[in-house]
RNA sequence: GUGGCUGUAGUUCAGCUGGUUAGAACGUCGGAUUGUGGUUCCGAAGGUCGUGGGUUCGAACCCCAUCAGCCACC
């Protein structure tokens, strides 16, 4: 257990995750370092799949392990509370259990989906009201009750409740929502601080910077989140239609207020491209759809450019997949095969699409880690930046 | 042989009493997707309206002939 200081009792606790710095790369903000967890130990910097109902899309627990080597999956509290909902979850014994998933898991607190896909929704100082998207129903979501649930769902990293404002939000408006945020957040470790975990492994609770695509605003926020001695800090509200470099921009601004010695996570984002730009600004973490949504709909990531495996062009190509891929699909399939599929939507075309691209993401997050660790990250991603944006 | 029905996009079909550039769905081709309501969303191409005549200012539509398919009856 690793100590830090409490933000409400101003003494110092045992909480649940280890963060050791083991590298930084010269010339450059990124990082390596290995987070330790009630469920093992992650090496950053990483990237988390998504799997929104304890289930990422279309992938196997095994082949996620195995195939992919995902150390961490996120799940989220939203969709877990509205289904199945929390008595099953408690009486499962938490997340873990409940999904038979024994590494390391992350829940997203409910505020993106609250102010993305909830029905009516009414905003106050409480916290948010809304309808559920299933079948209507109304909930009210506050920093209190969300902390109780993530500690009912039991994943080794819960998020603070926050309000995610439009990307284009004008200026008053995301001063007025971060100072909500801000409350919020004081409200969730208040409650993490009076409460335990329910299943004898320890949790971590991150808050998570706004600020839109305001500088002053991402800044102020950083320096309010990290008086909380968290375990991790959550950079939030990005890639929302704002260009790539106002984004990086965010991201430089908050890293240089973010302690050094916490692990830093960019929630949401993003494409290969985005991620590699983000741990050279010094991020450690990364969650995004993308991989197992573009998976879906035949769009593939390969460290050579993007495919899009419906296209004509690939009716007679029975090369494999990815010769270069690491995971069974990538050479057991060929590219003619995977295009028949997915035209034909079977369903095991989302599902070899899906784990081709969570294992390339979690290769080049790797391959990342190794660059920093032998020093030559920069020009490493320089030369990647400029295949990965290839469409072939 | 006689009578009837049907021929419109690759496919299945709409298309008013004759009235602008003949539509839809599916399929095809291309694009989108960033803390997952996604078999989703957006766009494009594609037609000598079976064929040939005729009537009309104007025909997918009306008339004649013809071809093809289906049905019924001798």
């Amino acid at each position: 257990m690793h100590p830090v200081f409490c933000y409400l009792c101003r003494m110092q606790h045992a909480t649940g995750l280890k963060f050791e710095l083991q590298h930084t790369a010269a010339g450059s903000a990124a990082r390596a370092a290995t987070i330790a967890t009630g469920h093992g130990v992650i090496e950053t910097p990483v990237f988390m799949p998504v799997g929104t109902a304890a289930a990422v899309k279309g992938i196997y627990h095994r082949d996620l392990a195995g195939e992919a080597r995902a150390s961490i999956i996120l799940a989220n509290t939203y969709h877990l509370y509205l289904r199945p909902g929390m008595d099953v979850l408690r009486q499962a014994g938490g997340v873990h259990k409940f999904s038979s998933w024994d590494g390391p898991m992350l829940t997203d607190s409910g505020g993106f989906q609250v102010f993305s896909l909830a029905g009516v929704r009414k905003l106050s100082e409480e916290g948010c009201r809304f309808s559920s998207h299933i079948d209507g129903s109304k909930h009210l979501f506050t920093p209190e009750n969300v902390v109780d649930t993530q500690r009912i769902i039991g994943a080794d990293i819960m998020m603070a409740f926050d309000e995610c404002p439009p990307g284009d939000a004008p200026y008053d408006y995301a001063a007025k929502s971060l100072g909500l945020t801000h409350r919020w957040l004081e409200r969730c470790f208040s409650q993490f601080a009076q409460t335990q975990p329910l299943y004898g492994h320890p949790q971590a609770l991150f808050p998570i910077v706004q600020g839109c695509t305001y500088e002053d605003l991402r800044v102020r926020s950083a320096e309010f989140v990290q008086q909380f001695g968290a375990e991790g800090y959550a950079i939030g509200g990005l890639a929302v239609g704002e260009p790539a470099p106002v984004m990086y921009r965010m991201i430089e601004a908050v890293n240089a207020v973010l302690p050094q010695d916490k692990p830093r996570y960019l929630m949401g984002v993003g494409t290969p491209v985005n991620i590699l730009e983000a741990i050279d600004r010094g991020v450690d973490m990364f969650d995004c759809v993308m991989p197992t949504r573009n998976g879906r709909n035949g769009m593939l990531f390969t460290a050579e450019g993007m495919i899009n495996i419906r296209n004509e062009k690939w009716r007679n190509d029975f090369s494999p997949v990815d010769p270069d891929g690491e995971a069974f699909v990538d050479t057991q399939y060929s590219k003619a095969y995977l295009r028949h599929l997915a035209i034909a939507g079977e369903m095991t075309a989302a599902q070899i699409a899906s784990l081709h691209n969570v294992a390339f993401y979690l290769r080049l997050v790797r391959m990342a880690r190794e660059h920093i660790l032998a020093g030559d990250f920069p020009q490493w991603k320089q030369m990647m930046v400029e295949k990965l944006t290839r469409k072939l």
